[in-house]
DNA sequence: CTTGACTAGTTATCTTATAACATATTCCTT
DNA sequence: AAGGAATATGTTATAAGATAACTAGTCAAG
């Protein structure tokens, strides 16, 4: 779907990128018989809706105004489903969540994180996590879960900033 | 002081080794013409205090029980200043904060963190760091800062667990 | 139909972080 | 040494993020 991470910062038809992901996440949700029901697929779609990252309360807000519970419980347990079966994922430096570019495929996530326009894109992660095993051996330490994140600027916005 | 991190994990004088950060802090701020007051210095301390990373209420309540406010800021500005200038490295995953085991030297922290005892070392990034920029080069994104972190469990803690 | 697993909603509370303002200290300039 | 700018410390109040604990609805298996 956008195996390099491209698309983020590139401009492209994103409606066609959206619907992709979510047709996407159907199917891996109906492959492993998990329940994508109304507000977890709402909050998906929320997530969907640009490449940002959004607060628990922005996605409660929206889930709110359609209808949905107006608890903050409403949407951390939707965002909770979402991240742990893969469709979507914390931002730890943003204290906020965004749609899995690939969902059902096994991959360690890279963020890059546009400080200027919030734009979010994720890289591929391979290699980064073999460096950090490799980093991590000489201690002793077992690597179970990592977040890697990057702060800095998007293609579009080093314009003109040089 | 501890290049490659090593001694986080493994027995050791932390005495000497927390008297060591805090000579080599002190040398750092001095050279620098950074004014390491009774506050700064003591939040600092505590910080040294253990291999773990600490929450800045937790750091508050120590400062306080010392005499020193007891509102947030009075930790939140301490450990700002302590950040800002290599002395401490805040842990995103953690919302917490804990000393740099390298301050002074220029470098990317790759933090491990024990799910199990919640000891955290500091990991040598290069390799790390290097590999990141190699996957954020291709997209056009330019890195400025970036925050690596791992979960999982550090050698004392895989005794029985295997 | 009833039971048990799961889902979604609520209220209440906790934790983490910052804004805004008042006072005190430091340090440079004269 | 005195004045004044910049820095540092303290306060109150509030914003922002997250979870605990409980209630009630859904739904399929038995
Ligand atoms: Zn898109
Ligand atoms: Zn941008
Ligand atoms: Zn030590
Ligand atoms: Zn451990």
């Amino acid at each position: 779907m956008d195996p390099d991470g491209t698309l983020a910062f590139a401009s492209h038809d994103h409606a066609a990128c959206r619907d992709g992901a979510m047709a996407h996440a159907e199917a891996v949700a109906e492959a492993k018989g998990l329940r994508l029901t109304p507000v977890r697929r709402r909050a998906l779609e929320i997530l969907l809706e640009s490449h940002q990252a959004l607060g628990a309360y922005d996605v409660l807000d929206r889930l709110a105004e359609e209808g949905f519970g107006r608890q903050p419980p409403v949407a951390y347990r939707a965002l909770e489903f979402l991240v742990e079966h893969g469709f979507a994922h914390r931002i730890r430096r943003l204290n906020a969540f965004a749609a899995c570019m690939h969902p059902g495929e096994a991959h360690v996530p890279v963020f890059l994180i546009c400080s200027a326009c919030n734009g979010l894109a994720e890289a591929p992660g391979a290699a980064v996590a073999t460096a950090l095993r490799q980093s991590a051996g000489p201690l002793g330490f077992r690597v179970e879960r990592m977040s890697i994140e990057a702060v800095g600027l998007c293609p579009a916005c080093q314009e003109g900033d040089e």
